[in-house]
DNA sequence: CTATACTTGACTAAATTGGTCGGGATTATA
DNA sequence: TATAATCCCGACCAATTTAGTCAAGTATAG
């Protein structure tokens, strides 16, 4: 697993979706500002997290983009894994994108058994952070703020 | 971390000079046929892993190549850091290929956090595994053989 | 009505990937 | 010493991916 840039900036644009969660919607501008990505290519990215079912728009003047489910449902792994494609190291030992590799008997190849092993790392941790966690880390990690509208990710 | 098709040559590829470990040195053409790879190609590899510092070779009539050092002394993570770059899946985690990113303070950073455990899930498994465990994976694997020279990698 | 925002799809430059190819240097052995 | 086998080296190439840009369109609050 390798995260792109593109997959930098969608994790980071929906954890700020995930850090103004409510009924409200947040411009594709403000984010592009705070988080210093390129306007016009994170319009590129938040449409694809859309047509994924990810976040949902709100078009016109007040428009802007808002989580279509909770922050605690959408896990980490899910992301990447819709952004970037397996987070296996090779496609033998991917779940969700299995691709079948030239060894002849997939069952006593040895890389493929320590890939099996670092695929299942990643996953472990991946599954396990959702953005309603990395909301928290972010308010862990600053710890108390002045203005609570202050915050970096 | 995503592994190569490069990558994935190189690994077979010593696994092979693991498995025939000793005084003699072993054909980049039997390699390559025995682990269906490009000829050509892998002599790229080869002469790569050997400017690196993990195969020596002999040229001429008898020529080869051997493993530069005993298989125990050669991790994965050393090999596939030499070959694909960082383990980690962002530059600003990786140890070995330190990159700093954009953001504002990367300690206070909640995405940084979790993919430093990505990395160090990674890392873990990597560094604990050499080119001998490899082999004993092998043998492990494909269980008492008729013909001790038919393994399969 | 109009300014603001999202939408859609095409386009591009640069880097990476997965090789191929020609020819040169070295050496065991007949 | 000739020669065939083998490694060595650098250039080259096509396809894909990455990181964006851009223009023109559609919806909507005020």
């Amino acid at each position: 697993m390798k995260l792109s840039q593109r997959g930098e900036y969608a994790l980071r644009a929906l954890l700020v979706l995930g850090m103004n969660h409510g009924p409200g919607v947040v411009r594709i501008r403000d984010i592009a500002q705070q988080q210093n990505i390129p306007r016009r290519f994170l319009e590129q990215i938040l449409n694809d997290l859309k047509a994924a079912g990810f976040v949902v728009s709100k078009r016109g003047v007040a428009g802007g983009y808002r989580l279509q489910r909770g922050p605690e449902e959408i896990s980490l792994a899910d992301i990447i894994r819709h952004l970037e494609g397996p987070l296996a190291p090779v496609g033998c030992v991917s779940v969700n994108y299995y691709q079948r590799c030239s060894c002849p008997d997939e069952g006593k190849c040895a890389i493929r058994s320590v890939m099996q092993e670092v695929r299942d790392a990643i996953v472990g941790v991946l599954e396990g952070v959702s953005v309603a966690h990395l909301c928290d880390r972010v308010r862990d990690l600053q710890g108390p703020l002045e203005n609570p509208l202050d915050y970096i990710i």
